[in-house]
DNA sequence: AATAGATAGTATAGTATTAAACTATTATGT
DNA sequence: ACATAATAGTTTAATACTATACTATCTATT
């Protein structure tokens, strides 16, 4: 009865995180058409990786926004396409492309970035940073408990 | 700099619940994979809410399993042709179709259902009800600070 | 009664995701 | 040296999501 009761729970968590995900993407992409920028919240993403770092290859930037590879492929086709990155072959492992900014790339960054960062400054509003930690600790535990 | 480490942590969050999304997508895609079934993980979220409740128009789905829509169209068009749910316009109100199981759908209930809790269980493992409330509490505040 | 505002569902176009299979390349084991 | 296993990225097909606009219908206001 009290497995049961946490299962139900744990659905009820899962709703609420499908429900944060799309508010913040609905946040950002609402900053991005009033500016008229022709990017989705989901290149913002990989632009952000490369931002912090450049020059990296597909995978590694998959791992850390935490995308199937298959993905990336779509998405940095449409950020080559809106030159914005380069794919570069990668001279000490042939099996991989380095992707770099471009300058546009680069200067996104400057308007960019500052609304990511307050979406999650207002996100994190009134809420502790040991509650933000056991929450990200709790989420963790409970994928690697269906791995 | 409070907020710009809670706002990193925020990010970090983030990242933890799409990375919970996906497993516990792949968890029960792996078990309808194995025993050949014709759905989805998606088409399961809505089946999961009928079964609760039977007979409901798709804007209460859409709002049950946190979706748009025009989402929902494209779900219901795949149940529907899988004879997994029909489609009836409400004589109440005639801007709503009510959305009822088919016996098919209805009996899919005693093998999925025990699969969605067997994960829900499993992921819940070894966490306390008190801090997944928590999380799911911490959640829900996260989403309206940015509403 | 008429009008304005709100709502449910669909259509559209574009974006994105996923599993599986594939090719080329690299790493590992014998 | 050779064979096998693993890896990066691409392709393919299907699924799914989203914003926007639309139509039909209902509700609220005057």
């Amino acid at each position: 009865m009290a497995n049961k009761s946490k299962a139900l729970l744990a659905l009820e968590l899962g709703r609420a995180v499908i429900e944060m995900r799309s508010r913040s993407r609905q946040f950002i992409q609402a900053r991005i058409k009033e500016n008229q920028l022709n990017i989705t919240y989901e290149m913002l993403e990989v632009l952000m990786c490369l931002w912090e770092k450049d020059g990296i290859n597909q995978q590694e930037i998959a791992d850390n926004i935490i995308k199937e590879k298959a993905s990336m492929t779509y998405l940095l086709d449409n950020l080559v396409k809106r030159n914005l990155v380069n794919r570069m072959p990668d001279g000490n492992d042939r099996r991989n492309n380095l992707i770099h900014l471009t300058t546009q790339g680069k200067d996104l960054q400057e308007k960019l970035l500052p609304w990511a960062m307050e979406m999650y400054t207002a996100a994190s509003k009134d809420l502790t940073l040991e509650d933000i930690i056991a929450s990200t600790q709790l989420i963790k535990q409970l994928t690697k408990n269906i791995q």
